[in-house]
DNA sequence: AGGACACTTACGTGGCGTCAACGTGC
DNA sequence: CGCACGTTGACGCCACGTAAGTGTCC
C-alpha cells in the first residue's frame, strides 16, 4: 500500500492533485491509516491513468467523474460530442491564426495601425457570424438580409434596440399581472414585434421560420452573442410565445 | 458624455465588463459625476474596440494593459507569438481530435474498451512528446535515446528518479552551507550526476549538449512535464551548474 | 414618490498551486 | 531529538456573472 507522495511520484502527478480527486470522488484511496493517512493500492493506477486520459481528451473533472462512475455510459457518444466541441474550438483558432496572419502581412511597415488590423479582425469575426448563421439561414436568406442592412445606419440600430427594450419590457409588464395573452393590450403588442419581425425579414416567411429557429437556438448561441438580446424570465417567455401565436391565428 | 449603461449598450459588453476594465486600468472612464457615476466620452469605443480586438486574438487582460498601456510596444512581435501560442494550441487539439477519431473507428463493437483506447491516446500523446523532444534532438539522436530505453524497466525508473532525487538533496544541501563547486564533496556529487547523464546520453556528447539545451529551455515545457524533474532554487540551481563546470573542467 | 438606474462588496466558477499550522513515523 | 513526511484549511489565479444592500437621477 503506498501513501500519496509514492503514489503521486510513480503516477508522475502531485500530492495535491491526488487529494483533490480524493475530495471530488475521482479517486478514492483504498483506505486510511489510523492517523487519517491516505493508503492507495497500485492497482488504483488504472483508475488514475483512465482520469488522466479523458483529461487528456478535453472532458471537465465532472464528466469524468460521470463517465466513471455510470458503468454503463456511453462513452462512444460522449467522445463523439467531445471531437465536435474540440473541432470548433481548433476551428475558432485557425480563423484567429488567419486573421493574425493577415494583419502581419498585410500591413508590411514597422508599426501596424489599428485601424487596418481591427478592420481584418472584424471581417473575420463578421465571416464567422455569417458561419454560424449558416446554420438557421440559407445562404440566399443571408445575402437578403445582409442587402436590407446596407441601408442600416448605426442611428437605426438604436433605435430598433431600444423598441425592442421597450416590447420586452412590455410584455414583462403584462405577463407579471396576469394579462390574456390574446386580451387587447397584448395583441397590440404583437402587432408592433410582428412590425419589427417583418421589418427585418422583408416580409420573408422563409426568414421569419429561421429567425424563430435562431431565437429557439439560444443555448447554442456562442457567449458573445448572448446578452445581444436580454434574457427573458420564464413566464415572459411563455407570455410572449402566447401572445405571438394568437397574433398569428387571427 | 454616457453612463455605463448606455455606454455598454452602444459597444455590447456588460456593465460589470465596463467596471471590471476599469479597476483593472484597461479602460477609465473620463470622469465621475459628483456622486462617483462613470463617465465615458463616445471616443472612449476606439479604446474599447482594441480592448475587444486583443482579446479575440487570445491576449489576456494583463497582456493587453500592457499593450494597450505601453505607447512604443511592439505589436507585430507579441502577434507573433501569440500566433505561435495558438498554433500550438491548435495543433494540440487536432491531434486530440485524431486519436478520438482512431480511437471510435478501431472498435467498431458497441462498447469500446478502455485498454485499446487508453493505448491510443497514449500513442498520440508519446508521439507529441517526440515531436517536441525535436527541438532538442535530432531524429537519430532520438532513435538511439529510445533504442537504450527498451532495456528500461520501471524498477530502474523508479531506481533512476530516486538517485536524482538524491543528488538534487545534496546539492541543495551543500549549496545551503555555502561548500565549494569545486571542492571535494562537490565534485563528489558532481561524479554522481555526471555517472546519471552518460548512462541516458550512453556517452553521446552530442546527446548531452541536447539535454543541457532542454534542461536550460525549461519555461517552455508543458505543463505536465514540469513536475518531472523538481525545480531548484536559484541557490541551489547555480550551485549545481558551478560544480558540473568544474568537473568538466578537470 | 417610485422606478430605473448607478454604486460597492462579496461569493461562485475550475483545477489545482501554494502557503500556514499542525500531527505523525522513523 | 530532528526531520521528512502526512494532514486540513484557506487564499490565489482569471474574467467576469450574479446576487445583496444601498444610494442617486428623473
Amino acid at each position: 500500500l503506498l501513501t500519496t507522495g509514492a503514489f503521486a511520484k510513480m503516477a508522475g502527478v502531485t500530492v495535491r492533485t491526488l487529494r483533490y480527486y480524493d475530495r471530488m470522488g475521482l479517486l478514492k484511496p483504498q483506505g486510511h491509516t489510523p492517523s487519517e493517512q491516505r493508503l492507495y493500492r497500485p492497482e488504483e493506477l488504472v483508475r488514475l491513468q483512465q482520469v488522466l486520459t479523458l483529461k487528456y481528451i478535453g472532458f471537465s473533472l465532472a464528466e469524468i467523474g460521470r463517465i466513471l462512475n455510470a458503468p454503463d455510459f456511453n462513452l462512444r457518444a460522449a467522445l463523439i460530442a467531445q471531437r465536435a466541441t474540440i473541432g470548433n474550438k481548433a476551428r475558432q483558432m485557425t480563423s484567429v491564426i488567419r486573421a493574425i496572419d493577415e494583419a502581419i502581412s498585410t500591413v508590411a511597415g514597422e508599426k501596424l495601425d489599428w485601424e487596418k488590423f481591427a478592420g481584418i479582425i472584424r471581417e473575420v469575426q463578421m465571416e464567422k457570424n455569417q458561419d454560424f448563421m449558416k446554420k438557421y439561414y440559407t445562404e440566399e436568406q443571408l445575402k437578403a438580409i445582409a442587402e436590407r442592412g446596407k441601408n442600416f445606419t448605426a442611428a437605426d440600430q438604436v433605435k430598433v434596440s431600444a423598441e425592442w427594450d421597450d416590447i420586452y419590457k412590455t410584455a414583462k409588464k403584462l405577463a407579471d399581472k396576469n394579462a390574456d395573452p390574446a386580451g387587447k393590450e397584448a395583441q397590440a403588442l404583437a402587432k408592433r414585434a410582428q412590425a419589427m419581425i417583418d421589418a427585418f425579414t422583408g416580409g420573408d416567411k422563409s426568414i421569419e421560420s429561421g429567425l424563430n429557429k435562431f431565437y429557439a437556438d439560444r443555448q447554442n448561441w456562442p457567449a458573445q452573442m448572448q446578452n445581444f438580446v436580454p434574457k427573458l424570465d420564464d413566464k415572459t417567455q411563455q407570455f410572449y410565445e402566447a401572445m405571438m401565436k394568437a397574433h398569428k391565428e387571427k
